[in-house]
DNA sequence: CACCAGGCAAGTA
DNA sequence: TACTTGCATGGT
Protein backbone atom coordinates (compact mmCIF):
# COMPACT_ATOMS: atom_id res chain seq x y z
CA UNK A 1 0.00 0.00 0.00
CA UNK A 2 2.71 2.49 1.14
CA UNK A 3 4.55 1.86 -2.30
CA UNK A 4 1.35 2.21 -4.36
CA UNK A 5 0.37 5.71 -2.38
CA UNK A 6 4.03 7.21 -3.38
CA UNK A 7 4.09 5.22 -6.66
CA UNK A 8 0.94 7.05 -7.69
CA UNK A 9 1.89 10.54 -6.67
CA UNK A 10 5.01 9.94 -8.64
CA UNK A 11 3.07 9.32 -11.58
CA UNK A 12 0.33 11.73 -11.50
CA UNK A 13 3.23 14.24 -10.86
CA UNK A 14 5.03 13.23 -14.18
CA UNK A 15 1.70 13.53 -16.16
CA UNK A 16 0.30 16.63 -14.81
CA UNK A 17 3.32 18.66 -13.11
CA UNK A 18 2.81 21.21 -10.38
CA UNK A 19 -1.01 22.29 -9.97
CA UNK A 20 0.18 25.42 -8.24
CA UNK A 21 -3.24 24.96 -5.53
CA UNK A 22 -4.54 26.71 -3.04
CA UNK A 23 -5.08 30.44 -5.87
CA UNK A 24 -5.92 32.92 -3.43
CA UNK A 25 -4.05 36.09 -2.18
CA UNK A 26 -4.67 35.82 1.49
CA UNK A 27 -5.70 32.68 4.01
CA UNK A 28 -9.03 34.81 4.42
CA UNK A 29 -9.30 34.25 0.10
CA UNK A 30 -8.32 30.62 0.76
CA UNK A 31 -11.49 30.03 3.44
CA UNK A 32 -13.78 31.72 1.35
CA UNK A 33 -12.76 29.91 -1.29
CA UNK A 34 -12.82 26.61 0.43
CA UNK A 35 -16.50 27.25 1.57
CA UNK A 36 -18.22 28.46 -2.10
CA UNK A 37 -16.74 25.68 -3.67
CA UNK A 38 -18.40 22.91 -1.97
CA UNK A 39 -20.01 20.88 -4.72
CA UNK A 40 -19.33 23.52 -7.17
CA UNK A 41 -16.70 24.19 -10.26
CA UNK A 42 -13.83 26.63 -9.50
CA UNK A 43 -15.15 28.74 -12.45
CA UNK A 44 -17.92 29.31 -11.50
CA UNK A 45 -16.25 30.11 -7.44
CA UNK A 46 -13.77 32.55 -9.19
CA UNK A 47 -16.86 34.56 -10.31
CA UNK A 48 -18.23 34.92 -7.04
CA UNK A 49 -14.60 35.81 -5.35
CA UNK A 50 -13.88 38.54 -8.21
CA UNK A 51 -17.41 40.15 -7.26
CA UNK A 52 -16.54 40.24 -3.78
CA UNK A 53 -13.08 41.63 -4.79
CA UNK A 54 -14.87 44.30 -6.91
CA UNK A 55 -16.66 45.40 -3.46
CA UNK A 56 -13.84 45.21 -1.58
CA UNK A 57 -15.39 42.54 0.76
CA UNK A 58 -12.93 40.30 0.68
CA UNK A 59 -11.43 40.98 4.31
CA UNK A 60 -12.91 39.75 7.20
CA UNK A 61 -14.10 42.99 8.80
CA UNK A 62 -15.95 44.32 5.82
CA UNK A 63 -17.59 40.85 5.00
CA UNK A 64 -19.21 40.40 8.45
CA UNK A 65 -20.21 44.01 8.31
CA UNK A 66 -22.22 43.24 4.29
CA UNK A 67 -25.50 41.75 5.09
CA UNK A 68 -26.63 38.32 3.99
CA UNK A 69 -28.67 39.55 1.24
CA UNK A 70 -26.35 41.68 -0.09
CA UNK A 71 -23.47 38.74 -0.15
CA UNK A 72 -26.01 36.29 -1.58
CA UNK A 73 -26.15 38.52 -4.60
CA UNK A 74 -22.74 38.88 -4.77
CA UNK A 75 -21.81 35.46 -4.98
CA UNK A 76 -24.69 34.05 -7.04
CA UNK A 77 -22.69 32.24 -9.33
CA UNK A 78 -21.09 29.96 -7.23
CA UNK A 79 -24.56 28.25 -6.97
CA UNK A 80 -26.47 27.69 -3.82
CA UNK A 81 -25.84 31.15 -2.85
CA UNK A 82 -28.39 32.14 -0.03
CA UNK A 83 -26.66 28.84 1.61
CA UNK A 84 -23.09 29.87 1.01
CA UNK A 85 -23.64 33.36 2.10
CA UNK A 86 -25.30 31.85 5.54
CA UNK A 87 -21.83 29.67 5.66
CA UNK A 88 -19.93 32.28 5.34
CA UNK A 89 -21.66 34.45 7.92
CA UNK A 90 -21.49 31.48 10.30
CA UNK A 91 -17.54 31.49 10.03
CA UNK A 92 -17.18 35.51 10.31
CA UNK A 93 -19.43 35.28 13.72
CA UNK A 94 -17.07 32.69 14.84
CA UNK A 95 -13.88 34.04 14.22
CA UNK A 96 -15.19 37.86 15.82
CA UNK A 97 -16.67 36.30 18.63
CA UNK A 98 -14.00 34.36 19.71
CA UNK A 99 -11.00 34.98 17.61
CA UNK A 100 -11.52 38.74 16.94
CA UNK A 101 -12.37 38.98 13.84
CA UNK A 102 -8.47 37.66 13.00
CA UNK A 103 -7.29 34.76 11.29
CA UNK A 104 -4.26 34.97 12.36
CA UNK A 105 -5.57 34.03 16.34
CA UNK A 106 -7.80 31.23 14.64
CA UNK A 107 -4.73 30.10 13.18
CA UNK A 108 -2.68 29.53 16.53
CA UNK A 109 -4.82 26.68 17.53
CA UNK A 110 -3.34 23.27 17.21
CA UNK A 111 -4.28 21.23 14.41
CA UNK A 112 -6.78 18.79 16.00
CA UNK A 113 -8.51 21.64 18.06
CA UNK A 114 -8.66 24.01 14.57
CA UNK A 115 -10.29 21.14 13.01
CA UNK A 116 -12.29 20.89 16.13
CA UNK A 117 -13.91 24.43 16.03
CA UNK A 118 -14.18 24.58 12.43
CA UNK A 119 -16.47 21.37 12.44
CA UNK A 120 -18.28 23.38 14.55
CA UNK A 121 -19.12 25.90 12.46
CA UNK A 122 -22.35 25.22 10.86
CA UNK A 123 -21.68 24.72 7.36
CA UNK A 124 -18.09 23.88 7.55
CA UNK A 125 -17.69 19.37 7.48
CA UNK A 126 -15.11 17.37 6.86
CA UNK A 127 -13.89 18.16 3.92
CA UNK A 128 -13.91 22.16 4.08
CA UNK A 129 -12.55 22.07 7.61
CA UNK A 130 -9.14 19.65 5.88
CA UNK A 131 -9.22 21.96 2.95
CA UNK A 132 -8.88 25.23 5.45
CA UNK A 133 -6.25 23.06 7.74
CA UNK A 134 -4.10 22.54 4.23
CA UNK A 135 -4.44 24.99 1.95
CA UNK A 136 -4.81 28.17 4.36
CA UNK A 137 -3.35 27.00 7.60
CA UNK A 138 -0.71 24.82 6.17
CA UNK A 139 -0.89 22.03 8.53
CA UNK A 140 -0.50 18.61 7.03
CA UNK A 141 -3.68 17.46 6.87
CA UNK A 142 -4.68 15.18 3.78
CA UNK A 143 -8.28 16.66 2.14
CA UNK A 144 -10.45 13.89 1.09
CA UNK A 145 -13.15 14.48 -2.09
CA UNK A 146 -15.68 12.59 -4.30
CA UNK A 147 -12.31 12.16 -6.81
CA UNK A 148 -10.13 10.76 -4.45
CA UNK A 149 -12.48 8.04 -3.35
CA UNK A 150 -13.62 7.20 -7.22
CA UNK A 151 -10.61 7.26 -7.89
CA UNK A 152 -9.24 4.74 -4.95
CA UNK A 153 -12.43 2.79 -5.24
CA UNK A 154 -11.28 2.01 -8.97
CA UNK A 155 -7.62 1.14 -8.56
CA UNK A 156 -9.46 -0.89 -5.59
CA UNK A 157 -7.95 0.26 -3.01
CA UNK A 158 -11.17 0.63 -0.58
CA UNK A 159 -14.42 -0.32 -0.66
CA UNK A 160 -17.48 2.23 -2.08
CA UNK A 161 -18.91 2.94 0.91
CA UNK A 162 -15.52 3.61 2.40
CA UNK A 163 -15.60 6.46 4.94
CA UNK A 164 -14.00 9.85 5.34
CA UNK A 165 -11.69 9.07 7.99
CA UNK A 166 -10.83 5.51 6.41
CA UNK A 167 -9.86 7.01 3.14
CA UNK A 168 -7.62 9.60 5.24
CA UNK A 169 -6.08 7.37 7.16
CA UNK A 170 -4.80 5.33 4.52
CA UNK A 171 -3.04 8.80 2.83
CA UNK A 172 -1.69 9.61 6.49
CA UNK A 173 -0.06 6.22 7.58
CA UNK A 174 1.20 5.43 4.20
CA UNK A 175 2.51 9.04 3.36
CA UNK A 176 5.21 11.29 4.71
CA UNK A 177 3.51 13.94 6.88
CA UNK A 178 4.55 16.66 4.83
CA UNK A 179 2.58 19.75 3.64
CA UNK A 180 3.75 20.48 0.40
CA UNK A 181 3.29 16.64 -0.67
CA UNK A 182 -0.77 16.62 0.80
CA UNK A 183 -1.01 20.08 -1.21
CA UNK A 184 0.35 18.48 -4.36
CA UNK A 185 -1.11 14.71 -3.97
CA UNK A 186 -4.65 15.89 -3.34
CA UNK A 187 -4.78 18.71 -6.02
CA UNK A 188 -3.16 16.23 -8.81
CA UNK A 189 -6.23 13.37 -7.41
CA UNK A 190 -8.58 16.70 -8.74
CA UNK A 191 -6.82 17.04 -12.03
CA UNK A 192 -7.05 13.28 -12.72
CA UNK A 193 -10.42 13.08 -11.93
CA UNK A 194 -11.59 15.97 -13.86
CA UNK A 195 -9.68 15.03 -16.89
CA UNK A 196 -10.02 11.20 -16.86
CA UNK A 197 -11.59 8.79 -14.09
CA UNK A 198 -14.82 10.32 -14.50
CA UNK A 199 -17.89 8.41 -13.76
CA UNK A 200 -18.08 5.68 -17.01
CA UNK A 201 -15.46 7.63 -18.75
CA UNK A 202 -14.34 6.13 -22.21
CA UNK A 203 -11.37 7.63 -21.29
CA UNK A 204 -10.32 5.41 -18.35
CA UNK A 205 -8.19 3.52 -20.50
CA UNK A 206 -5.89 6.56 -20.60
CA UNK A 207 -5.64 6.66 -16.17
CA UNK A 208 -1.68 7.16 -16.11
CA UNK A 209 -2.57 4.81 -12.80
CA UNK A 210 -3.83 1.93 -15.12
CA UNK A 211 -7.14 1.74 -14.24
CA UNK A 212 -9.01 -1.44 -14.70
CA UNK A 213 -12.04 -0.91 -12.74
CA UNK A 214 -14.50 0.34 -15.07
CA UNK A 215 -17.55 1.05 -13.06
CA UNK A 216 -18.78 3.73 -10.30
CA UNK A 217 -21.99 4.29 -9.23
C1' DC B 1 -31.58 17.60 -23.71
C1' DA B 2 -28.98 15.32 -19.55
C1' DC B 3 -25.35 15.40 -16.47
C1' DC B 4 -21.72 17.21 -13.67
C1' DA B 5 -19.05 20.34 -10.43
C1' DG B 6 -12.97 20.43 -5.15
C1' DG B 7 -20.43 19.07 0.30
C1' DC B 8 -23.22 19.84 4.09
C1' DA B 9 -27.13 19.84 7.20
C1' DA B 10 -31.61 18.57 8.45
C1' DG B 11 -35.16 15.35 8.34
C1' DT B 12 -36.77 10.57 8.52
C1' DA B 13 -36.94 5.65 10.00
C1' DT C 1 -26.84 4.55 12.59
C1' DA C 2 -27.94 4.88 7.71
C1' DC C 3 -30.35 6.76 4.07
C1' DT C 4 -32.78 10.81 1.58
C1' DT C 5 -33.48 15.40 0.15
C1' DG C 6 -32.78 20.54 -0.53
C1' DC C 7 -29.68 23.73 -1.96
C1' DA C 8 -28.75 26.35 -7.52
C1' DT C 9 -25.62 28.34 -11.02
C1' DG C 10 -22.89 27.62 -15.22
C1' DG C 11 -20.20 24.44 -18.40
C1' DT C 12 -20.05 20.48 -21.58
Amino acid sequence: MKVRLNYFYRKLYAQFGRQHWWPGESHFEVVVGAILTQNTNWNNVERAINNLKQENLLNPRALYRASAKRLALLIKPSGYYNLKAKRLKSFLTVLFNDYQGKIKNLFNLSTPRLRQVLLGINGIGPETADSILLYAAARPVFVVDAYTKRILFRQRLIKRDASYGQVQGLFIKNLKRDTRLFNEYHALLVRLGKEICRKNNPKCKLCPLGCRQKSFK
